[in-house]
DNA sequence: AACAGATGTCTCAAATGTGAGACATCTGTT
DNA sequence: AACAGATGTCTCACATTTGAGACATCTGTT
């Protein structure tokens, strides 16, 4: 199907990118078990190849965030969905950050990517808010550093599995417990 | 003077392929303020500075972790001190996991660089270990996610910060407690 | 079996990145 | 002021990457 080999290039392509921004398109061809040619009749060059990906990840981060938001009016409850939420974003969830924190980003208001971005996050710091007003969590971390702090969870968690794999059981109970006890619960 | 040049290619270049691995070398040069010109005539190609990168972190990695490792005998202030050496290092300490943990790269014990980043690591497994059997930090934490931790804290540190800039004291001071107490201390 | 759509193969031109020679310039030392 | 060492500028040849055309092949559907 034609959606199958776009979504699987789209796959690759973050997987490779994640780990080197500038790598050759055939490498991302190779991971996709595609031919560089078949790759570029779906996206016309690496322009639109890292548009798409940006566009996925900001998608599935967005997505899976806002439903966790929601998903509970407990407090503790809510931030554990988020929790999981960012978890199972895994890497998108780190490449996300990482397209947005590059040196050569200008990260701008104008840029609907930008301020999509700025959104999803923006469910992080008003939940943090509550927690801390509540003294749920530590109130001497800044919201800068608990995000940071969440985004390098995800990261070592990621790092610690099979890449492309879905995280393990183990793995995000330590994170859970790492992250919990690290923000002051 | 010459070894100022050299030097500050080499910290560029870090910074530079720490966030992208395959940039062109006139980008590290133009970070190091010179031209590429001038990067070639201390490295003869990519190959030859990334292994000078390579060298580089992994000296001042091992060096400040090793000084840290032989600090004290009291297990907690050791473990403190290996993690002010670790964030000390920081691009540094993160990109050399990176470069050991590429797809493509074949960790071999047949490579110096290799063994010497086991060696590395093993003081902090050899510490986490010493810990664990005092039980001075959470058991059923694996030594391997520890480890992963870690980095993603130093990570997370790194990325909240001015590139290339050392660690401001209040991150340093929170990154302390989230990692102190996601290790169950 | 005939067909359409997707992909692979082969090929090529253009763009970009790389390594280095030749020479000018700049800087600090004597 | 003369000099040496380091660096910049200009230039070039070469390698790699990129984007796409032409056509073959493969696969699932009818």
């Amino acid at each position: 199907m034609i959606t199958d080999t776009r979504h699987a290039i789209i796959e690759s392509a973050i997987l490779v990118f994640n780990e080197d921004l500038s790598a050759p398109l055939e490498k991302i061809a190779d991971y996709a078990g595609i031919t560089r040619r078949t790759l570029h009749r779906y996206f016309k060059d690496r322009k639109e190849l890292m548009e798409s990906c940006e566009c996925a990840v900001q998608r599935a981060c967005y997505k899976t965030n806002t439903l966790a938001y929601n998903s509970s009016d407990d407090p503790v409850e809510k931030l554990e969905n988020m929790f999981h939420a960012g978890m199972s974003c895994g890497i998108k969830y780190t490449f996300l950050h990482k397209l947005h924190s590059l040196h050569d980003h200008q990260h701008s208001q104008n840029s609907q990517h930008c301020t999509d971005y700025d959104m999803t996050f923006t469910l992080w710091r008003e939940h943090l808010l509550v927690l801390q007003s509540r003294k749920l969590i530590h109130t001497d971390l800044s919201i800068e550093w608990i995000q940071a702090f969440f985004r390098g969870i995800v990261s070592a968690s990621v790092q610690s599995q099979i890449p492309g794999q879905p995280l393990s059981d183990q793995v995000i109970k330590s994170a859970w417990f790492s992250f919990s006890k690290g923000i002051g619960m």
